[in-house]
DNA sequence: TCTGCAAATGCAACAATGTTGCAAAAGAAT
DNA sequence: ATTCTTTTGCAACATTGTTGCATTTGCAGA
Protein backbone atom coordinates (compact mmCIF):
# COMPACT_ATOMS: atom_id res chain seq x y z
CA UNK A 1 0.00 0.00 0.00
CA UNK A 2 1.11 3.46 -1.06
CA UNK A 3 0.68 6.75 0.46
CA UNK A 4 -1.10 7.68 -3.05
CA UNK A 5 -3.14 4.90 -2.70
CA UNK A 6 -3.86 5.64 0.77
CA UNK A 7 -5.41 8.63 -0.31
CA UNK A 8 -6.92 8.01 -3.24
CA UNK A 9 -9.16 4.88 -1.60
CA UNK A 10 -10.00 7.47 1.22
CA UNK A 11 -10.95 10.05 -1.56
CA UNK A 12 -8.08 12.85 0.29
CA UNK A 13 -7.16 15.34 -2.04
CA UNK A 14 -3.00 13.84 -2.70
CA UNK A 15 -1.10 17.34 -1.41
CA UNK A 16 1.78 17.17 -0.13
CA UNK A 17 2.60 17.19 3.21
CA UNK A 18 0.08 14.37 3.57
CA UNK A 19 1.75 12.37 0.80
CA UNK A 20 5.05 12.42 2.77
CA UNK A 21 3.76 12.40 6.62
CA UNK A 22 2.28 9.01 4.68
CA UNK A 23 5.04 7.70 3.49
CA UNK A 24 6.92 8.11 6.84
CA UNK A 25 4.22 6.06 8.53
CA UNK A 26 4.09 3.42 6.27
CA UNK A 27 7.96 3.44 6.56
CA UNK A 28 8.02 3.01 10.35
CA UNK A 29 7.48 0.51 12.61
CA UNK A 30 6.60 2.72 15.69
CA UNK A 31 4.30 5.55 15.96
CA UNK A 32 5.51 9.15 15.07
CA UNK A 33 4.70 12.39 17.01
CA UNK A 34 4.21 16.09 15.22
CA UNK A 35 7.78 17.09 15.85
CA UNK A 36 9.45 13.54 14.26
CA UNK A 37 7.39 13.87 11.02
CA UNK A 38 8.68 17.36 10.70
CA UNK A 39 11.94 16.85 11.24
CA UNK A 40 12.30 14.03 8.61
CA UNK A 41 10.04 16.20 6.05
CA UNK A 42 12.58 18.84 6.18
CA UNK A 43 11.04 21.25 3.39
CA UNK A 44 8.78 21.81 6.68
CA UNK A 45 5.17 22.46 6.68
CA UNK A 46 3.22 25.03 8.91
CA UNK A 47 2.42 23.83 12.30
CA UNK A 48 -1.21 24.31 11.41
CA UNK A 49 -0.88 22.49 8.27
CA UNK A 50 0.21 19.83 10.33
CA UNK A 51 -2.65 19.93 12.75
CA UNK A 52 -5.28 19.63 10.11
CA UNK A 53 -3.33 16.79 8.45
CA UNK A 54 -3.51 14.72 11.44
CA UNK A 55 -6.98 15.41 12.25
CA UNK A 56 -8.05 14.67 8.24
CA UNK A 57 -6.37 11.59 8.07
CA UNK A 58 -7.64 10.20 11.87
CA UNK A 59 -11.37 11.24 11.02
CA UNK A 60 -10.60 8.48 7.79
CA UNK A 61 -9.29 6.54 10.34
CA UNK A 62 -6.26 5.98 8.11
CA UNK A 63 -4.08 6.81 11.34
CA UNK A 64 -4.65 6.87 15.19
CA UNK A 65 -3.42 8.44 17.71
CA UNK A 66 -1.71 7.61 21.14
CA UNK A 67 -1.45 9.68 23.84
CA UNK A 68 0.74 9.68 27.02
CA UNK A 69 0.43 11.63 30.05
CA UNK A 70 1.43 15.08 29.50
CA UNK A 71 4.24 13.94 27.93
CA UNK A 72 3.56 13.62 24.03
CA UNK A 73 1.00 12.71 21.54
CA UNK A 74 2.33 10.18 18.91
CA UNK A 75 0.34 8.88 15.67
CA UNK A 76 0.44 5.38 14.03
CA UNK A 77 -1.12 3.69 10.95
CA UNK A 78 -4.43 2.04 11.84
CA UNK A 79 -3.99 -1.77 10.71
CA UNK A 80 -6.85 -4.09 10.63
CA UNK A 81 -5.68 -5.62 13.71
CA UNK A 82 -5.39 -2.24 15.28
CA UNK A 83 -8.85 -1.09 14.03
CA UNK A 84 -10.49 -3.64 16.69
CA UNK A 85 -11.16 -2.21 19.33
CA UNK A 86 -9.05 -2.56 23.01
CA UNK A 87 -5.12 -2.72 21.17
CA UNK A 88 -2.18 -2.24 23.94
CA UNK A 89 0.56 0.14 23.26
CA UNK A 90 3.65 0.44 24.49
CA UNK A 91 5.74 3.43 26.03
CA UNK A 92 9.62 3.23 26.70
CA UNK A 93 9.72 6.03 29.66
CA UNK A 94 14.05 6.33 28.53
CA UNK A 95 13.73 7.27 24.99
CA UNK A 96 9.63 8.08 24.34
CA UNK A 97 9.52 5.06 21.65
CA UNK A 98 5.86 4.27 21.04
CA UNK A 99 4.28 1.37 19.82
CA UNK A 100 1.14 -0.43 18.96
CA UNK A 101 1.22 -3.87 20.60
CA UNK A 102 -0.31 -6.57 18.24
CA UNK A 103 -2.04 -8.53 20.99
CA UNK A 104 -5.56 -9.74 20.90
CA UNK A 105 -6.67 -8.66 24.33
CA UNK A 106 -9.93 -9.71 26.13
CA UNK A 107 -10.35 -8.30 29.46
CA UNK A 108 -13.61 -7.79 31.18
CA UNK A 109 -13.83 -5.18 33.71
CA UNK A 110 -16.91 -4.97 36.15
CA UNK A 111 -18.57 -1.07 36.01
CA UNK A 112 -20.20 0.37 38.99
CA UNK A 113 -24.24 0.27 38.46
CA UNK A 114 -25.29 2.15 35.58
CA UNK A 115 -21.91 3.23 34.14
CA UNK A 116 -21.40 1.86 30.43
CA UNK A 117 -18.04 0.90 28.74
CA UNK A 118 -17.78 2.48 25.24
CA UNK A 119 -13.73 1.79 24.92
CA UNK A 120 -10.51 0.97 26.42
CA UNK A 121 -7.31 2.19 25.98
CA UNK A 122 -4.33 0.35 27.55
CA UNK A 123 -0.56 1.91 27.86
CA UNK A 124 2.51 -0.48 29.22
CA UNK A 125 5.02 1.88 30.51
CA UNK A 126 8.78 0.33 30.78
CA UNK A 127 11.76 0.05 28.61
CA UNK A 128 12.56 -1.03 25.16
CA UNK A 129 14.70 -3.65 23.58
CA UNK A 130 17.43 -0.79 22.94
CA UNK A 131 16.94 0.65 26.63
CA UNK A 132 16.81 -2.60 28.42
CA UNK A 133 19.48 -2.16 31.55
CA UNK B 1 -8.47 10.79 58.18
CA UNK B 2 -8.24 14.11 57.77
CA UNK B 3 -6.35 16.92 55.60
CA UNK B 4 -4.08 17.97 58.69
CA UNK B 5 -3.41 14.24 59.57
CA UNK B 6 -2.16 13.53 56.22
CA UNK B 7 0.03 16.43 56.19
CA UNK B 8 1.63 16.27 59.45
CA UNK B 9 1.84 12.28 59.06
CA UNK B 10 3.66 13.01 55.66
CA UNK B 11 5.83 15.96 57.05
CA UNK B 12 4.66 18.58 55.29
CA UNK B 13 3.73 22.13 56.20
CA UNK B 14 -0.26 22.64 56.62
CA UNK B 15 -0.78 25.45 54.24
CA UNK B 16 -4.09 26.68 53.75
CA UNK B 17 -4.15 25.46 50.22
CA UNK B 18 -2.93 21.90 50.42
CA UNK B 19 -4.97 21.54 53.51
CA UNK B 20 -8.23 22.99 51.14
CA UNK B 21 -7.22 21.13 48.31
CA UNK B 22 -7.24 17.83 50.45
CA UNK B 23 -10.34 18.25 52.34
CA UNK B 24 -11.80 18.55 49.09
CA UNK B 25 -10.20 15.28 47.67
CA UNK B 26 -11.18 13.75 51.23
CA UNK B 27 -15.15 15.20 50.52
CA UNK B 28 -15.15 13.59 46.72
CA UNK B 29 -16.13 10.39 45.41
CA UNK B 30 -14.54 11.26 41.97
CA UNK B 31 -11.43 12.53 40.86
CA UNK B 32 -10.80 16.45 40.53
CA UNK B 33 -9.34 18.75 38.48
CA UNK B 34 -7.31 21.59 38.91
CA UNK B 35 -10.73 23.84 37.55
CA UNK B 36 -12.80 21.93 40.12
CA UNK B 37 -10.75 22.74 42.83
CA UNK B 38 -10.31 25.97 42.04
CA UNK B 39 -13.77 26.88 42.01
CA UNK B 40 -14.21 25.50 44.99
CA UNK B 41 -11.72 26.80 47.21
CA UNK B 42 -13.39 30.36 46.01
CA UNK B 43 -10.35 32.39 48.02
CA UNK B 44 -8.58 31.23 44.91
CA UNK B 45 -5.06 30.52 45.25
CA UNK B 46 -2.29 31.34 42.16
CA UNK B 47 -2.00 28.44 39.10
CA UNK B 48 1.87 28.03 39.97
CA UNK B 49 0.86 27.48 43.86
CA UNK B 50 -1.65 24.55 43.05
CA UNK B 51 0.81 23.12 40.70
CA UNK B 52 3.12 23.25 42.74
CA UNK B 53 0.77 21.43 45.38
CA UNK B 54 -0.32 18.56 43.12
CA UNK B 55 3.37 18.02 42.69
CA UNK B 56 4.15 17.82 46.66
CA UNK B 57 1.15 15.79 47.12
CA UNK B 58 1.96 13.15 44.42
CA UNK B 59 5.57 12.97 45.37
CA UNK B 60 4.49 12.28 49.22
CA UNK B 61 1.90 9.81 47.37
CA UNK B 62 -1.22 11.41 48.60
CA UNK B 63 -3.06 11.98 45.89
CA UNK B 64 -2.32 10.51 42.23
CA UNK B 65 -2.83 11.81 38.50
CA UNK B 66 -5.35 10.43 35.81
CA UNK B 67 -4.41 11.65 32.40
CA UNK B 68 -6.99 11.57 30.08
CA UNK B 69 -5.38 12.08 26.16
CA UNK B 70 -5.44 15.74 25.72
CA UNK B 71 -8.56 16.33 26.98
CA UNK B 72 -7.79 16.38 31.14
CA UNK B 73 -5.66 16.22 34.15
CA UNK B 74 -7.64 14.96 37.28
CA UNK B 75 -6.18 14.08 41.01
CA UNK B 76 -7.50 11.48 43.27
CA UNK B 77 -6.58 10.23 46.83
CA UNK B 78 -4.24 7.27 46.85
CA UNK B 79 -5.58 4.43 48.81
CA UNK B 80 -4.42 0.92 49.83
CA UNK B 81 -6.40 -0.18 46.79
CA UNK B 82 -4.98 2.50 44.72
CA UNK B 83 -1.88 2.03 45.67
CA UNK B 84 -0.96 -1.78 45.30
CA UNK B 85 -1.78 -3.14 41.71
CA UNK B 86 -2.27 -1.53 38.49
CA UNK B 87 -5.61 -0.39 39.14
CA UNK B 88 -8.70 1.14 36.57
CA UNK B 89 -9.79 3.90 35.85
CA UNK B 90 -12.98 5.22 34.05
CA UNK B 91 -13.88 8.26 32.15
CA UNK B 92 -17.41 9.51 31.41
CA UNK B 93 -16.99 10.80 27.54
CA UNK B 94 -20.14 13.19 29.02
CA UNK B 95 -19.88 14.93 31.72
CA UNK B 96 -16.13 14.14 32.33
CA UNK B 97 -16.72 12.63 35.55
CA UNK B 98 -13.33 10.41 36.02
CA UNK B 99 -13.24 7.46 38.70
CA UNK B 100 -11.00 5.12 40.46
CA UNK B 101 -12.12 1.83 39.71
CA UNK B 102 -11.96 0.14 42.98
CA UNK B 103 -11.38 -3.76 41.61
CA UNK B 104 -8.69 -5.81 41.04
CA UNK B 105 -6.86 -6.23 37.95
CA UNK B 106 -4.09 -9.36 36.61
CA UNK B 107 -3.90 -8.54 32.85
CA UNK B 108 -0.31 -9.91 31.59
CA UNK B 109 0.16 -8.80 28.39
CA UNK B 110 3.00 -10.73 26.21
CA UNK B 111 5.63 -7.79 24.90
CA UNK B 112 7.83 -7.84 21.66
CA UNK B 113 11.34 -9.74 22.72
CA UNK B 114 13.41 -7.00 24.96
CA UNK B 115 10.69 -5.70 26.25
CA UNK B 116 10.72 -4.80 30.08
CA UNK B 117 6.93 -3.85 31.46
CA UNK B 118 6.94 -1.34 34.61
CA UNK B 119 3.73 -0.31 35.12
CA UNK B 120 0.17 -0.34 33.16
CA UNK B 121 -2.32 2.40 32.62
CA UNK B 122 -5.60 1.00 31.80
CA UNK B 123 -8.54 3.97 31.47
CA UNK B 124 -12.20 3.07 30.77
CA UNK B 125 -14.41 5.56 28.68
CA UNK B 126 -18.05 5.48 28.40
CA UNK B 127 -20.95 7.02 30.49
CA UNK B 128 -21.37 7.16 33.91
CA UNK B 129 -24.93 6.74 35.74
CA UNK B 130 -25.69 10.08 35.51
CA UNK B 131 -25.31 10.31 31.61
CA UNK B 132 -26.77 6.77 30.43
CA UNK B 133 -28.45 7.48 27.31
C1' DT C 1 -4.47 21.95 -21.86
C1' DC C 2 -7.11 25.47 -19.79
C1' DT C 3 -10.60 27.11 -16.38
C1' DG C 4 -13.14 27.42 -12.19
C1' DC C 5 -14.26 26.00 -7.72
C1' DA C 6 -13.73 23.75 -3.48
C1' DA C 7 -10.34 22.33 -0.43
C1' DA C 8 -5.89 22.91 1.71
C1' DT C 9 -2.32 25.97 3.16
C1' DG C 10 0.34 29.70 5.69
C1' DC C 11 0.19 33.25 8.76
C1' DA C 12 -1.18 35.70 12.78
C1' DA C 13 -3.57 35.71 16.76
C1' DC C 14 -5.26 33.35 20.50
C1' DA C 15 -6.22 29.83 24.43
C1' DA C 16 -5.00 26.31 27.75
C1' DT C 17 -1.72 24.11 30.44
C1' DG C 18 2.35 23.79 32.70
C1' DT C 19 7.21 25.52 34.24
C1' DT C 20 10.86 28.71 36.17
C1' DG C 21 13.21 32.62 38.81
C1' DC C 22 12.85 35.68 42.25
C1' DA C 23 11.25 38.59 46.01
C1' DA C 24 7.73 38.62 49.69
C1' DA C 25 5.01 36.06 53.03
C1' DA C 26 3.95 32.39 56.02
C1' DG C 27 4.99 28.11 58.83
C1' DA C 28 7.29 25.98 62.46
C1' DA C 29 10.80 25.40 65.71
C1' DT C 30 13.59 27.55 69.30
C1' DA D 1 9.55 37.15 69.63
C1' DT D 2 13.29 35.64 66.55
C1' DT D 3 15.09 32.98 63.09
C1' DC D 4 15.33 29.95 59.37
C1' DT D 5 13.18 27.41 55.83
C1' DT D 6 9.49 26.55 52.91
C1' DT D 7 5.77 28.21 50.38
C1' DT D 8 3.55 31.67 47.83
C1' DG D 9 2.40 35.15 44.14
C1' DC D 10 3.76 37.33 40.22
C1' DA D 11 5.77 37.85 35.78
C1' DA D 12 7.71 35.76 32.14
C1' DC D 13 8.12 31.98 29.33
C1' DA D 14 7.43 27.30 26.72
C1' DT D 15 4.60 23.97 24.44
C1' DT D 16 0.65 22.30 22.33
C1' DG D 17 -3.32 22.95 19.99
C1' DT D 18 -7.18 25.91 17.73
C1' DT D 19 -9.40 29.58 14.78
C1' DG D 20 -10.22 33.22 11.04
C1' DC D 21 -8.94 34.80 6.88
C1' DA D 22 -6.58 35.63 2.58
C1' DT D 23 -3.87 33.01 -0.76
C1' DT D 24 -2.58 28.93 -3.14
C1' DT D 25 -3.26 24.40 -4.69
C1' DG D 26 -5.44 20.11 -6.46
C1' DC D 27 -8.49 18.28 -9.45
C1' DA D 28 -12.66 17.74 -12.22
C1' DG D 29 -14.89 19.12 -16.22
C1' DA D 30 -14.81 21.67 -20.47
MN1 LIG E 1 -2.13 1.50 18.10
MN1 LIG F 1 -6.97 5.99 40.65
ZN1 LIG G 1 13.67 2.88 24.70
ZN1 LIG H 1 -21.31 11.37 32.96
Amino acid sequence: MTAKQLLQQHKLKRTSCREGMLELFLASKEALSENELREQLSGSYDRTTFYRSFITLLDAGIIHKIVVDNILTKYALTTPMTREHQHVHFFCTHCETTKCIQTDVEITIQLPEGFHQDSMDILIKGSCNHCKQ
